[in-house]
DNA sequence: GCTTGAACCTCTACCTGCTGTAGCTTGTAA
DNA sequence: TTACAAGCTACAGCAGGTAGAGGTTCAAGC
């Protein structure tokens, strides 16, 4: 049996953390030592690395209560899954298509900054020149 | 002088949101009416435009405060303003590579799960799979 | 067997960046 | 004048944790 201590060494999980997890329902209550402290299985240990795989793959906590779920009811369809996946998957994709345009601004940005003062900086006078920001939701796009 | 509802909409942000930015000193302390409601001219539009621009770039509230005050001082250095925003470059570059590596193992563990039920589920197994995890943080990775 | 101190316990508050609600007051147009 | 949209303050709550206070337990060394 480990400690919480030793779970969270293992997986790379703060202590705090795996209590937060128990708090909310994601990790079942554990047993208890006489005096008061929790004690881990194997089970325990590979649902926490369960989570935490998820987690970094950027699942929210919530998508991750679903899969646990399923995973606890296996006879379901693996279509629940893989629709849990895909909506995971366009996340990802919209997430990654907002921070190009994102970098490609910031580096036109950076590159037409090239004056001494800040009076001259054209980082300001990008971030000033709201112009485009006002159009966007006025057009409501 | 416009009233906050009005700033609200020529900025696309919510009431609320401004009265925040006040609380936490990112805007200024606008004018009142006798009966005790803001209102605001058009350096507030500007600046509050420039906040919510620098905030569509991924920029934090604390670098946006930063950028605020270099600004507010306009004699100083140029490098200051480039820092702070090459660091933030640096930020969603990383960000963006994150994301594609897990875009990577989203697509693979869809390519992979054709079964019929949960149990033979490979996204599960993906997921469950943790050898990758414990090697990373065991070696500090 | 005893002592020490690291690790555990609960509880609470805090973080970012807002958003929402309750209950009341003000401004403005008809 | 009256109706009601829009304003006001104050506080609670969201995700996903993190930090600290103040007290208890476990286990290793002597």
């Amino acid at each position: 049996m480990l400690a919480i201590g030793t779970l969270a060494k293992r997986t790379g999980t703060k202590v705090q953390t795996i209590r937060y997890y128990e708090q909310i329902g994601l990790l079942p209550e554990p047993g208890r030592t006489e005096g008061g402290q929790r004690r881990y299985g194997d089970d325990d240990l590979d649902r926490l690395a369960f989570i935490r795989h998820a987690r970094q793959l950027g699942f929210t906590l919530e998508a991750i209560r679903e899969l646990l779920d399923l995973s606890d009811n296996p006879g379901r369809s693996c279509a629940d899954i893989d629709r849990i996946a895909h909506r995971q998957l366009k996340e990802v994709e919209a997430r990654i298509a907002r921070l190009e345009a994102l970098r490609k601004e910031l580096r036109r940005m950076l590159r037409e900054c090239s004056r001494d003062t800040v009076s001259d900086c054209r980082v300001l006078e990008v971030l000033r020149d709201h112009s485009a920001c006002l159009a966007d939701h006025e057009t409501g796009a």
